[in-house]
DNA sequence: CAATGCAGGTAAACC
DNA sequence: TGGTTTACCTGCATT
């Protein structure tokens, strides 16, 4: 390993030093989620992710919230969604996905967001039907919802930021300018040979990349 | 005020 | 068949 990586992980490590305590706080709150198994929390979180391509977060977050309050989550059509979806990029599409998302995890007419996530033995073989049966949603944002309600543990959430450190860390060459499936599994894989070697969780490694960027915890 | 940068990518079209 | 390119589309901050 270079030593200019080494330097680069050096300081990591110290930032995590600072911010690990944020970090367990937050990954212990999206494991509540799951384990609470509110059907309609987890369907949430899936509509969250659905949002963010290209977006910013926090407008994505106060659009579900927004969705929420006037109950358009489970009800209601694009042209009802897409006028919540202020600050959201690709708004119309996206209220597409949302409706059509709706079918899939209804069962007899209800949400059944928990039994379907939970009938997998591994988040893998969950993100692959995710990825497979829901439109919206890649690998990235798969992850990005199974973190998200507290199945993310062995996940890697590949976007731009993130890719963009683990290259300034040496773990990848070069920033790919696309990912197909078999790309994104081999970075996953080394993502998580790296957060091995420096013996910090994959998941927090996440959250700390994400801190070191935006100098928050968020989603 | 115009131009530019930037927001946690993905589906579909295209060779 | 699989990799690459294009369409999706907006608002806010900065220069």
């Amino acid at each position: 390993m270079k030593r200019k990586n080494a330097n680069a992980i050096e300081e990591l490590k110290e930032t995590y030093a600072s911010v690990s305590a944020v970090i367990e706080k937050r990954l212990s709150e999206f494991q509540c989620t799951w384990q609470r198994g509110d059907q309609e929390e987890l369907f949430v979180e899936l509509v969250f992710c659905l949002l963010t391509p290209q977006s910013k977060a926090k407008s994505c977050w106060q659009a579900v919230e927004n969705l929420r309050k006037k109950d358009l989550l489970l009800k209601g059509n694009t042209q009802q969604i897409m006028r919540e979806l202020k600050g959201v990029r690709f708004k119309y599409k996206k209220a597409q996905y949302l409706v059509e998302a709706r079918k899939v995890f209804f069962i007899n007419g209800r949400i059944r967001t928990k039994e379907i996530i939970g009938k997998f033995s591994t988040p893998y073989q969950a993100r692959e039907w995710l990825v497979q049966n829901v439109k919206g949603p890649g690998y990235k944002e798969a992850s990005h919802f199974l973190r998200n309600i507290g199945l993310g543990d062995e996940l890697a959430i590949l976007d731009r930021h993130i890719l963009k450190n683990l290259s300034l860390l040496g773990v990848i060459k070069e920033i790919p300018s696309s990912l197909s499936k078999g790309r994104y599994l081999e970075l996953e894989k080394k993502m998580m040979r790296f957060a091995s070697r420096i013996k910090i969780p994959l998941s927090h490694l996440d959250l700390l990349l994400w801190y070191k960027e935006t100098g928050e915890v968020f989603k």
